[in-house]
DNA sequence: CCGTCAATCCAACATTCCATAAAATACTGG
DNA sequence: CCAGTATTTTATGGAATGTTGGATTGACGG
């Protein structure tokens, strides 16, 4: 093992990074652990898998570096080992775009039907909330939301949408937002409020960048 | 398949794309075609694996999208399809140099050994070549010099390096690169050089980088 | 048309990987 | 220290992947 070229070596290592994230479960998971710290039950919940199967996903990836765990109590809690994580599935996502005709197809077929306008970049989100010409709207779940978000936006999940219309001001521009660039939550409220009238479009990407970037973020109560 | 949700269908693309990354074997055939362009026969020569398994490996990557092929006679010359692959690269490796302990070991055992210095960045070496303050020396072997390399740079691949020393001035600063950051023979390079005291650093990565970035390149005879 | 060479296809085998269930471990609160 | 919950470990079957050698295809040069 450690006798051989120092190329081959680097090179298993960065095949065994690419192993870590070659599964979609694995890849739904860190989104999940993208958006802040989580359970292993809860996350097994979330990307519709066994406990043991979750279990064994998380710890495929911790051998390679790519979360870490942290226990607390009878809880494990997961998440990301480093924010450059998050630029290598973006890298993944950039050559699908580009070189996948099926992810066209999906994005031509159900993203494009329901948002056709460019998105909102974070920079020019970042300005005209400045100028208090926007309202943020987070339509994730409530709990994602308690974790982390974009400082000033307000939350309002998906599924309480039509509920909810109130809290809405339909004179303001809303800017929407969720996990990631192909989170499906912000593209079905853009679809749901434009058909009722509203000034709305997406953010390119999600919370996870957002934070990233060093933007400016809030978490609601520091519970845990 | 196809009635899937949206998002499973994009994930499962993704780690597809993940997949055919996700061997040592297929890294080194990326690095090489990172290069230029190469036949079947060639680049499971350079790999040192037989010309079947090359020949399997270049078509799954194929079918995932990371590279192209045109057949030009009896030879199929393969190519990157896309400089978003080596993005992709590049981000798998920065998530293993913060995460994995080996390749932290291997870096420090046999690269910083060689060079302790700071590498020169890709600007930095534009200035300075435009400058005239610098030689720019191609230490990768001379097929791939021919195949394209920075503007002004000169080949001397590293086994003629010590029978060559005279087409070096040694009172120029020497700038080494080749095929990218953790190519072994610029590191050699230096390592040899220093010793009999020239001034040479390393380029932050190699040539593929540079010729992505849209930096100057020109190629020899235009053959083959 | 035949022989040759490059590349791919095919079949077989070993290996690795994935999902599930059952058992073991870790922690908490009595 | 016991009962209960959360997580990991272990074992197992089945699917997918990697490697190899031999057969096949496609293109070239007589």
């Amino acid at each position: 093992m450690s006798t051989e070229n120092p190329k081959q070596i680097l090179f298993t290592q960065f095949a065994a990074v690419a192993k870590a994230v070659a599964h979609p479960h694995r890849l739904e998971l860190l989104e999940q652990l993208a958006q802040g710290e989580r359970s292993v039950e809860v996350l097994a919940d979330r990307v519709r898998a066994t406990v043991t199967n979750a279990s064994q996903h998380l710890q495929h990836m911790r051998r390679a570096g790519l979360v870490a765990a942290r226990r607390s109590g009878k809880f494990v809690f997961y998440r990301l080992a480093d924010d450059a994580v998050l630029d290598l599935v973006a890298a993944l996502r950039r050559v699908a775009e580009t070189q996948s005709a099926e992810v066209d197809r999906v994005v031509r077929g159900y993203f494009d039907q329901r948002d056709t306008l460019e998105p909102v970049t974070r920079t020019e989100l970042m300005e005209r909330l400045q100028a208090g010409l926007v309202t943020v709207l987070d339509v994730r779940p409530a709990d994602e939301f308690a974790l982390g978000h974009v400082a000033g936006a307000i939350n309002l999940p998906l599924v309480e949408l039509e509920r909810r219309l109130a809290d809405l001001d339909s004179k303001h521009e809303i800017i929407a937002y969720c996990r990631g660039p192909y989170c499906v939550l912000s593209y079905e409220a853009v679809a749901r409020l434009r058909a009722r009238g509203f000034r709305i479009r997406r953010l390119e990407d999600g919370y996870p960048e957002w934070r990233a970037a060093g933007l400016p973020v809030e978490a609601a109560s520091p519970s845990a």
